[in-house]
DNA sequence: AGTCCACAGGAAGGGCAGGCGA
DNA sequence: TCGCCTGCCCTTCCTGTGGACT
């Protein structure tokens, strides 16, 4: 054993390396050029000027598909305007969709009081002391503070725009300090379901983030490859097959750039000293694959008791019939089974997390129900199944 | 046209854990 | 310690639904 360990080990230092700077080839990684954006950096930044003079600048509101570079750019914007203000000039960047940390109203607006170095509990205040809390806190900063909301749809969609509407008023409370909010967004129609009143004051201003085209994201590919592998090692055919399948997926650069790591890593770990089509190939599965597998993973017991349940039968099943494979399941694995109206949550959200497919049906006079069927490949559902089972004990 | 079935899914509220202020 | 607040998971109760059957 530990000479197969040293093997793997010693064998690595001594492989030919694809990479040569693997971070730069990660979404986390902040370059200081985003190709083919330069039109949304100059419209941000000239409405984000007026703050470096202690104007408050628009509200403004971005959006565009995933992975177009929203994000970016308002990274790399935020960035540049620090460097020039004079430290009058405040921003503060939140992920909206960050579970545990701002997907609730009281959430949020603590997290926003803590990032102005307020302490607030996890639970136990009132929201409307939250708020205050966090009025406190503006109000003490002084000068102009931009708050950039991230994937601002999701937590709208959860929780409604109440906390919208507050914080678009905030100015009118506030004597020492002036508030601008950034808002950004996958969701092309999302502002068309807001409050009017809210609409008309968060999008003071908007940007729009075109998808990038299979050219496009050759380009990127080919710019962040350069930093982040030795040369010559991706084969002719790699970069345009990763910007390709990329492409097919509004333009997500997200997506290409996950793709070319992992067909690297791939190529890397097979020892090869290049990247090549098949890498492409295998890494588009592993990726899929790998996703289910972590969402199957981090699904609460109950929920994994259900999909147990259908992953026992082939082909379609009714709610019915899986509440009934259910109770059994829960009573060989000593789980207290939730009754049926859960369970049929439980089924929604696992045809949501896209690992089922459930399609409400109607039979007639014998009922309406769900048809449920598994959404995976055989394989993939074989695996799920060796989990359930090894992992977490399912009989 | 009316009845019926087997649920879907909304609304209300209970119970719990974690936390605060008096 | 107690009353009150939060989020979260869950149950109970209820109405709505679409198409086969009568």
């Amino acid at each position: 054993m530990q000479k197969s360990l040293d093997d793997i080990f010693d064998g690595y230092e001594n492989k030919k390396r694809i990479f040569k700077n693997k971070k730069a080839i990660t979404t986390s990684y902040k370059p200081d050029q985003l190709p083919y954006r330069d039109n949304e950096i100059r419209t941000l930044a000239s409405i984000l000027t007026p703050s470096l003079v202690g104007d408050r600048p628009s509200n403004i509101f971005i959006f565009g598909k995933p992975g177009t570079g929203k994000t970016a750019v308002s990274f790399l914007v935020s960035k540049k305007l620090r460097e020039k203000s004079n430290k009058n000039v405040n921003l503060f960047y939140l992920n909206c969709k960050m579970r545990n940390v701002a997907d609730t109203e009281y959430r949020l607006m603590a997290q926003l009081a803590r990032e102005l170095g307020e302490f607030v509990p996890v639970t136990g205040l009132p929201t409307d002391h939250v708020y205050g809390l966090f009025f406190k806190a503006l109000d003490k900063r002084g000068g102009v503070v931009i708050l950039v909301l991230d994937e601002i749809d999701a937590l709208v969609e959860k929780i409604g725009d109440n906390f919208l509407y507050n914080l678009t008023r905030i100015n009118e409370d506030l004597k020492n300090t002036q508030v601008s909010i950034v808002g950004i967004s996958n969701n092309l129609s999302f502002l068309n379901d807001l409050d009017p009143r809210v609409k008309s004051s968060l999008s003071e201003e908007e940007i729009l983030f075109h998808p990038y085209n299979a050219t496009q994201l050759q380009d990127i590919l080919r710019k962040r490859s350069e930093k982040a592998f030795r040369e010559n090692a991706t084969e002719p055919g790699v970069l345009e097959k990763c910007a390709a399948l990329a492409a097919q997926e509004h333009g997500d650069a997200r997506r290409a750039l996950d793709l070319l790591r992992v067909a690297a890593e791939i190529g890397e770990r097979e020892g090869a000293d290049r990247v090549c089509e098949r890498h492409v190939d295998l890494a588009e599965s592993k990726i899929d694959n790998d996703r289910i597998i972590e969402i199957v993973r981090s699904q609460p017991r109950q929920s994994q008791a259900v999909l147990w349940s259908i992953l026992t039968r082939e082909g379609d099943v009714y709610t019915g019939d899986i509440f009934s494979i259910y109770e059994n399941i829960c009573s060989e694995n000593g789980l207290k089974p939730l009754t049926q109206r859960r369970v049929s949550d439980l089924i929604a959200e696992l045809d949501l997390l896209g690992i089922i497919n459930a399609k409400v049906i109607s039979k007639g006079r014998y009922g309406r129900t769900r048809m449920i069927k598994m959404n995976l490949q055989v394989s993939l559902a074989e695996k799920i199944r060796g989990i359930l089972q090894t992992d977490y004990y399912f009989q």
